[in-house]
DNA sequence: CCGCAAGATGTGGTCGGTCATGTCTCAAGC
DNA sequence: GCTTGAGACATGACCGACCACATCTTGCGG
């Protein structure tokens, strides 16, 4: 036996002739019509397998104008918060049929959110969905082709593009109402970093409930969604005179404060109560465990997919505008001022 | 004014004849071939940008027989490790030019492992990163037809594929060392679930470690990489006397055990010093900061992209094997056991 | 002023599928 | 027996780029 002839992948007309049929019938079978005798049928499977042949999904896609391929643009996806949504994403395209090509930011400046969705679609992408929370990603939205599917997890400038969002506000409202609950005076708040849509939704929902309850706004300390960031708050919060109840943006940052607190003596929730956001798998686990806002990011990604494929489908209706609930969980990181006191 | 015409995409012949050129002239400036005449480029270049003409790479990648686009075969993208391996990937990825197509498996059978490749192949990717360090996974390689330039994370079975992996065993004696050296009598070892070829490697260099110091080897507690597992573990080992040291498979698991211990009122360091492994962002704000093994997975991701890119455009040589040395973090969970003892 | 090589540009075929259309067979209906 | 029509299959054009090769320009030496 010599080496084996370095021979191209077999091709629909490689299968035909092994079959003894036209290409036309092997791409009958292959998309399974209805008019095809069922021995031809047989034969024309036994000779893909045959020859191992698979279909070039590329000159499918020429013809076709459909890659079957959906972008996701986001923003740092080791954040747990974007890998969710994306998992979710991707779960719910495979299902559907499609792939999904990812690209993930470094920069949020709107350039390079309009070159990543240039870059997408120059690669042929039947939709995008865009996971990036700022407001520059946002109105690089703006430039993109009508008419090109697209989902927006957040918001959007553009009335014409879905949008699937968890309900910032409400979450934030949650949290600070749980703790004003608890008899706290007020509460004061570790916010992301400025140009996240999350931000505001928090910063917004915690001032509205503050003064609903005609409490003091405090100023809200800045961070950047790190455990770093929420230690310093936490450093600083802990100088201060009068905090009982901290709202910190993330799980990750009241971590930080939780460490901060506890390393200047500070008992949580006996002295002061804590409360997060995200629900990230670590939180339960926290000392003490992290009492937090829920978001469900799979259901994000799920429904993120199932617009683009309605928008990609059928003809565009009018921009959905999705909202989910957010949850909350109820830990050991909060605590009354009664018990406080006591 | 009607309404605008549904037209479709300028193509190449449309940019030719704003141009007054022919559709090769508009390939060679495309292409940035040499031999282009200045003001020839440059009419055709402001043909391009008045027409708003995009390449069509599907088309491109049909004659060229290269998609640009790398597939990712990775398990549960939300952890931290596959999260941030796949980060690195895209990054390089992206730099280099290449796409990046994701799959992500919910369950880790060889058979979804092998259609997921599958359904990549098909796709037309010019290469795979498998990125599922699981048996089952290793051995789905095998069928992989010969000649696809692929890259595994971890291991692999073939001897023809790439390998790029962090010295697990390293790890693990590296930190059972750390805690030998703090006068601990032995370490127990949560390990991370079986199948994994880093709760292997983990588990060896561990064994490794104790055996080479004429230490009694414990029986390893099984988790499954989550914080409650660790926290199951954690209550099992408050409940069991001699414990004086514990290594986790990963900081998760480590905080699990932390909450447990904490829980039932051990002091770590104290009475107990525990190590963990990934090192992941949180991991230096937990309670106490967390001594751990530090993983370079961005370095793994830029490795793989290299190694494929590689393999990619030269001539298979012998298949590399790239080995990433760990690196140890010593913070606050770990204390020699004469501060114990006093 | 011609020849000729190097440079600039055009022509047609090709990648591997899908789609529209055409041909052929065969059974039903008059 | 002949039309008719539907089912089964084949043929050729086409998607939009790249590539090999042909052709037309140039510039320069003799």
């Amino acid at each position: 036996m010599g080496p084996i002839p370095k021979r191209r992948l077999p091709v629909m007309a490689d299968v035909a002739k092994e079959a003894g049929v036209s290409h036309q019938t092997v791409s009958r079978v292959l998309n399974d019509h209805p008019n095809v005798r069922a021995d031809t049928r047989a034969r024309v499977e036994a000779a893909i397998t045959r020859l191992g042949y698979r279909r070039n999904l590329v000159a499918r896609a020429l013809v076709t104008r459909r890659s079957r391929t959906l972008g996701v643009v986001s923003f740092d996806t080791t954040l747990y918060g974007p890998a969710s949504t994306i998992y979710g994403i991707e779960q719910a395209a495979r299902t559907a049929g499609y792939f999904v090509s990812i690209v993930s930011l470094k920069s949020i400046d709107a350039a390079s959110v309009r070159d990543a969705i240039d870059y997408l679609t120059e690669q042929g992408v039947d939709g995008v969905v865009v996971v990036a929370p700022q407001h520059s990603a946002s109105q690089a939205l703006e430039s993109l082709p009508t008419g090109t599917p697209a989902v927006a997890v957040e918001a959007t400038h553009r009335a014409d593009i879905p949008v699937v969002r968890i309900d910032q506000a409400e979450g934030a409202r949650m949290a600070t109402r749980h703790l004003l609950g608890l008899g706290h005076e007020t509460v004061w708040h570790v916010s992301g970093p400025a140009g996240w849509l999350e931000t505001e939704g928090r910063l917004q929902g915690w001032r509205e409930a503050l003064e609903a309850a005609g409490r003091p706004v405090p100023e809200p300390l800045a961070g950047d969604w790190s455990p770093r960031a929420g230690y310093e708050a936490g450093r600083s919060l802990a100088a201060m005179d009068g905090v009982t109840a901290v709202f910190a943006a993330n799980d990750q940052m009241a971590l930080g404060v939780l460490r901060a607190l506890s390393e200047e003596g500070v008992k949580v929730p006996g002295q002061i109560s804590v409360v997060g956001f995200d629900d990230i798998p670590e939180s339960a686990f926290f000392s003490p465990p992290l009492t937090t806002v829920r978001q469900d990011f799979d259901v994000v990604g799920r429904h993120c997919i199932e617009m683009l494929l309605r928008q990609i489908d059928a003809e565009p209706g009018p921009a959905e505008r999705l909202i989910v609930p957010p949850g909350f969980v109820v830990r050991s990181s909060t605590a009354s001022t009664a018990a406080a006191a006591g």
